[in-house]
DNA sequence: CAAACCGGTTTGCAATACAAACCACACTGC
DNA sequence: GCAGTGTGGTTTGTATTGCAAACCGGTTTG
């Protein structure tokens, strides 16, 4: 019944909705270990916005955040966590849920 | 390269990528019409919520509303616009791509 | 030593998702 | 006929947010 199906595409989690932070944790879950600068340019984000959606992620348990030194310069790495990729997992089974529910029934 | 997929997540349409209203879209898709108790049945959310993201909707010339009298008993019609109908398929290729962009490089 | 740069964090604000309160009208019991 | 209940919604209030601009501690450059 699609009215399940439905159901299922308000139920997401929204942390990982969220189009820059979806595109934090692909970057994430491919390269298993990024620099802020990385980050930064592969999204495109500014470091303002980059920077608080990686605390947000930080504080969902979704990303572990190290800050060492490379020499002076200060260095934030960032990886997922178990947990982060799990969510990851989960939204990516949202996507493939919510592909099947827009394209059956079609006319 | 990678740098472009991850781009194109951060350009989706956030009117349908919100999930209360993708699943209106999705069941007017589907449908072709249906009124407002009909929509709030197989969606489960609220008349309020449900009414605000219909106004939006129509705002946005995604959605086509028509108030009608079933007898004595007011009845509002809604239908996907070609706009809508437009939004909505570009919305389902921003999922396909973002499915993609989740599956490729995982180790 | 002043100015500019680097690598971020915090602040301020406008937008918005949600439910509760509200509203107009129809019907029902008394 | 008029209190009370149900129907079919809309409006209001609020807490959360995504975002960029302003800020900040340190470092390099002139």
């Amino acid at each position: 019944m699609a009215g399940e199906d439905i159901r299922n595409m308000l139920d997401v989690d929204r942390l990982v909705h969220e189009p820059a932070r979806l595109a934090i944790m692909t970057i994430l879950y491919t390269v298993e270990a990024a620099d802020f600068l990385f980050l930064k340019r592969q999204t495109g984000l500014t470091k303002g916005n980059l920077s608080s959606h990686l605390s947000r992620l930080e504080g969902a348990g979704y990303v572990a955040i190290e800050k060492t030194f490379e020499g002076k310069i200060p260095r934030t790495i960032c990886r997922l966590t178990d947990a982060g990729r799990k969510a990851f997992e989960d939204y990516r089974d949202w996507l493939k849920n919510a592909i099947k529910s827009t394209e059956s029934k079609q006319k």
